[in-house]
DNA sequence: GATGAAACAATTTAGTT
DNA sequence: AACTAAATTGTTTCATC
């Protein structure tokens, strides 16, 4: 769960955030540098981003095809669910193959990114574990033929 | 440009892969314990995982919400350049809002992700930017209204 | 490819302002 | 919240197998 009580960032914590969503592994010690500050005093913020579940994780964005993930799909899921139950996505977000759910507005539906090696792959995902999951009334697959970009990066105000 | 040389990854450089998509700032001493080997073994292995782009970068998740990044859209966009063309999609690519661009199959559009600070920001920066890029021919929006799951950690195989 | 040893650098804690 | 100082630990190179 994430942080629910109001955040302050400073111009100091923006720039920590820049800098290690840009390289999560520099060092403290370059961090200092690069914030004229002693690595100490840098060290305090950075533990506390983590606490207040501003840094969410550090992670190594790794090249799917090297790592036989070659095919990326997005499916929107029809559920008939009521609304404030959210049943059916959290069993979709169990689904390790499953990146993202998202609630969208408009059609009621999810929509559900998976990465997997094939489309065969993709089909057995789809029959062995999602047709398992209750109350999915429909679902319509989009298969991704060139990805031009993919980051996480979000834009980090000025203050 | 990403690697198009093919890339062999043993069961050590999976598990490398396993440890630093999980947690980036893992220290190599660390990374040397789980693998039961001399740091200056892992070291080299993983300056060549870099260089082969199977590691494409390090990155901290940040909580959007912490940084002024509150929603979430996604936005099919159609283009009336012909097949073999991509310069819209290069142009999506260069906005910093945009964290995704994908060319989707079926309906001949991109599938484009963007976050803003809120719908007033989302519908400026369509008017600003969007509206700019030549041959777009149609754009619809979905708003995402709640997130259940968004991680973009790959399932590395065992061997 | 992997190792061990060694020089150098970073991390992290504690005490102080 | 920030600093300095100091002890511990990690990084990285290089010679060797």
């Amino acid at each position: 769960m994430i942080s629910g009580t109001d955040i302050f960032l400073d111009k100091t914590d923006l720039a920590i955030l820049r800098l290690m969503q840009a390289n999560a592994r520099i060092t403290n010690a370059d961090l200092a540098r690069e914030l004229d500050m002693a690595p100490s005093a840098v060290l305090e913020r950075v533990k506390k981003l983590e606490q207040r579940d501003v840094i969410l994780q550090y992670t190594a964005r790794l090249n799917p095809a090297a790592v036989n993930q070659k095919l990326l799909a997005f499916i929107s899921i029809k559920s008939s669910e009521g609304m404030g139950s959210n049943h059916t996505a959290l069993e979709l977000a169990k689904v390790p193959e499953v990146q993202e759910v998202h609630h969208i507005a408009g059609e009621d539906c999810y929509l559900v990114k998976v990465r997997t090696a094939d489309s065969a792959s993709l089909m057995a995902l789809m029959r062995m574990t999602l047709s398992r999951i209750p109350n999915i009334i429909s679902t319509r697959t989009t298969i991704v033929l060139e990805t031009v970009k993919e980051e996480q990066q979000l834009v980090i105000p000025e203050k």
